[in-house]
RNA sequence: GCCCCUGUAGCUCAAUUGGAUAGAGCAUCGGCCUUCUAAGCCGAGGGUUGCAGGUUCGAGUCCUGCCGGGGGUACCA
């Protein structure tokens, strides 16, 4: 059990009466930054002396004589300019380490006020290979999904799978025109994403071609106009002008590298003799792939009947990814599932008054922003936000959720912003919906990851690549070991497989959403720091003393043995304990998984100190080895709880 | 043009949403393995939080203006 929530009770008791935004209040008293301003801090003296014009040490003087902590604390002190520093009794510390030794949610408590929430994560387009921009959406909203649950809220977690759209188009003509048959009979997913990739790649160069001059007819008017630009400005430009050159200049850079690639892409293909037949026998491909789609989507028999065929081997290929991450879906309720409720969501929109026509195109228009929602095209065909606002309609029916939480890059942001506007003008009032947005995933370049080029680094691949370089460091440290090797080499592989696909997902959850991901084997995969690794070695650690001791937990557990925090680091390793349930509540409060793995490299570092200072096994008595068998075992079943709930395993040995 | 995000140590990132002396990892330097896993621990150096104002007891965080980076911006998703 944790120690905010009782805190708080007790302040609220002392402030009943003398304020009227008592939570806001409460939401003041927090972990302590320092450790000499004790374990807990209340900072609320200073805006209620601001408010009611009275000096705050006098208000923190009169909250604390009308405080009753005498259990839980010794006696508050106030400090600096009105802060109220509680420093938490050991006994009180050490009688909730030891209703968490016997309860198997860690004294975490379940939320009084379950609410449910659908949640909309990873949302891949099937027949495009996976790459690795889909880990973050992925990983972060099983996370969310896994910490919400915990807190005891209703979850219901949809894979809205891209399973509708051209890329079918593109893979039919694929199959139509390249089909490798006894490839495709040996395994049809591979054979499919050759024919994307080749689809894709013709389309590009006629795309590419077509674009060409009039690319290089861009580049040589920015180059004049820059020119003229700058002779006009003069030797000593002023700010403005200066700034005007700059950005003209790296807007030229940017679409002379533009050109030059594309020069590059256009020139591979010529130099491959079967590449450049099947350009020029293909010469109307882009538009023949968007009449596959539309025979599709108007329920062309043929067309229906390969997308059925193609959906499973699809989807089976995605799985196995999932498979690996240890993710799981509730629904999988893809675009085509939407499919036959677009027409109706535009005529009901369009029938409320919320949308029309513009320029051909049905609209919906917003107060305060100067685009509008497209919901349906000039051609008749419906796009993303169509779906997206059926979707909604049938999650509110189906489902009635408090909230729908969209784990989604933040690039759509915007799309998001209508949406949800759309959304309460449909009526749908007293629900949160949430763009849970992150950052784009770069490469080395500090360039996008493009979805478009066939030749990036597949998921699995990625994931080969992370389990490899696991496996190689489990071996080297295995190796190491003084007594020599403990893992007999069949195990070494699974372990090697936790290993990697933690850190993989570890160095995601562990950024701040927000902010952009760079890709890089080497973060992804480095085994120091706040990393998984880090955490599954004290998980490990912890383990093998169990092992060496010979330790029966589950007597250990029942025994009622005391536990002492006679040392500042097993003070500070319970106290870390403790706070489990504060952070689970800060992490989902803002949806950001960061704050829980913050919290796990606290504690893991807690618990190294520990270990180094603290002997278990030889603990000076009997009774001192108790204690400390039951702090580790406390710390080892924090880790793991919390990993768990980002969906990352641990390991015995490693 | 307009809108949104963003700028923190050499590098990659934190900072409990306005709290006390801005913290980690990598890299650099110095100590720790006859003792429960050294993927570790202890210590050192490294900062005008882009710049300038403002708000207040208190600002990396809020407001204004500049400078820089990214994204979006009517028929892709």
């Amino acid at each position: 059990m944790s120690i905010l929530p009782d805190l708080k009770e007790r302040f609220r008791d002392a402030l009943t009466g003398r304020a009227d935004d008592v939570d806001e209040l409460l939401d003041l008293i927090r972990r302590s930054g320092d450790p000499k301003f004790g374990d807990y801090q209340a900072n609320f003296a200073m805006s209620l002396g601001k408010r009611t014009g009275r000096p705050p040490r006098e208000v923190a003087a009169e909250v604390v004589e009308r405080l009753d902590v005498a259990d839980i604390c010794r006696p508050p002190e106030i400090a600096g300019p009105g802060f109220i520093n509680l420093r938490i009794r050991d006994d009180w510390l050490i009688a909730r380490l030891s209703a968490a030794v016997t309860d198997s949610r860690l004294g975490v408590r379940q939320t009084p006020r379950p609410r449910t929430y659908v949640v909309d994560y990873s949302a891949p387009n099937v027949a495009k290979p996976m790459h690795v921009g889909h880990i973050r959406s992925t990983v972060i909203g099983d996370a969310l999904c896994r910490m919400l649950r915990f807190l005891g809220h209703k979850v219901i977690s949809d894979n809205h799978l891209g399973d509708w759209g051209t890329q079918f188009g593109m893979i039919i003509y694929g199959y139509k025109h390249f089909l490798d048959r006894s490839a495709y009979r040996a395994s049809p997913v591979q054979e499919l994403a050759r024919l994307y990739k080749l689809v894709r790649r013709l389309m590009d160069y006629h795309e590419g071609r077509s674009q060409f001059p009039k690319l290089t007819e861009q580049v040589a008017q920015q180059a004049d106009a820059l020119q003229r630009n700058r002779e006009e400005a003069g030797p000593r430009p002023d700010k403005k002008t200066a700034q005007t050159l700059r950005r003209q200049e790296s807007s030229l850079a940017e679409a002379r590298d533009e050109l030059a690639e594309l020069r590059q892409k256009l020139d591979a293909v010529k130099a491959d003799p079967l590449l450049s037949r099947q350009v020029a026998e293909h010469s109307g491909i882009g538009a023949a792939v968007l009449a596959e789609t539309a025979r599709l989507h108007e329920g062309d028999e043929e067309n229906l009947r390969l997308w059925r065929e193609f959906l499973p081997a699809c989807e089976d290929e995605i799985d196995r990814v999932y498979g690996r991450l240890n993710v799981t879906f509730d629904h999988t309720l893809g675009e085509s599932f939407y499919q036959n409720r677009l027409a109706a969501t535009v005529d009901g929109l369009v029938h409320e008054g919320i949308a029309r026509e513009s320029d051909g195109a049905i609209c919906v228009f917003l107060d305060g922003q100067d685009v509008p929602m497209l919901i349906r095209k000039k051609d008749g065909a419906f796009l993303y936000a169509t779906t997206d606002l059926a979707t909604i309609r049938f999650r509110m029916e189906q489902f009635a959720p408090d909230a729908i939480l969209y784990v989604v890059d933040h690039r759509q942001s915007l799309h998001f912003e209508h949406l949800f506007a759309t959304a309460r003008l449909m009526g749908y009032k007293d629900i949160e919906l949430q763009h849970v947005s992150f950052g784009t995933v770069l490469g080395d370049d500090g360039r996008p990851f493009k979805t478009r080029s066939g030749d990036t680094v597949g998921l699995e691949g990625l994931l080969d690549e992370a389990v490899r370089r696991a496996g190689a460091i489990v071996a080297a440290n295995d190796d190491a070991k003084l007594d020599g090797p403990e893992i007999p080499p069949e195990q070494r592989a699974e372990i090697a497989e936790r290993v990697g696909i933690a850190a993989l997902k570890y160095a995601d959850l562990s950024q701040n959403r927000t902010s952009d991901y760079v890709f890089s084997y080497d973060k992804m995969l480095a085994m120091n720091g706040n990393t998984a690794t880090y955490m599954q070695y004290a998980y490990a650690r912890v383990r093998s003393i169990f092992r060496k001791g010979n330790v029966d937990i589950e007597a250990l557990r029942a025994s009622g043995a005391p536990i002492v925090l006679g040392s500042p680091a097993e003070r500070a390793l319970g106290l870390e304990i403790l706070r489990l349930a504060d952070v689970l509540e800060l992490a989902v409060c803002d949806y950001r998984p960061n704050q829980l793995t913050a919290y796990l490299f606290d504690l893991a570092n807690r618990y190294s100190a520990f270990f180094e200072q603290c002997p278990v096994l030889k603990a000076e008595t009997g009774q001192l080895r108790q204690s400390r068998l039951l702090l580790c075992d406390l710390t080892a079943r924090t880790i793991c709880k919390g990993l768990e709930l980002l969906g990352i395993d641990v390991v015995e040995k490693m």
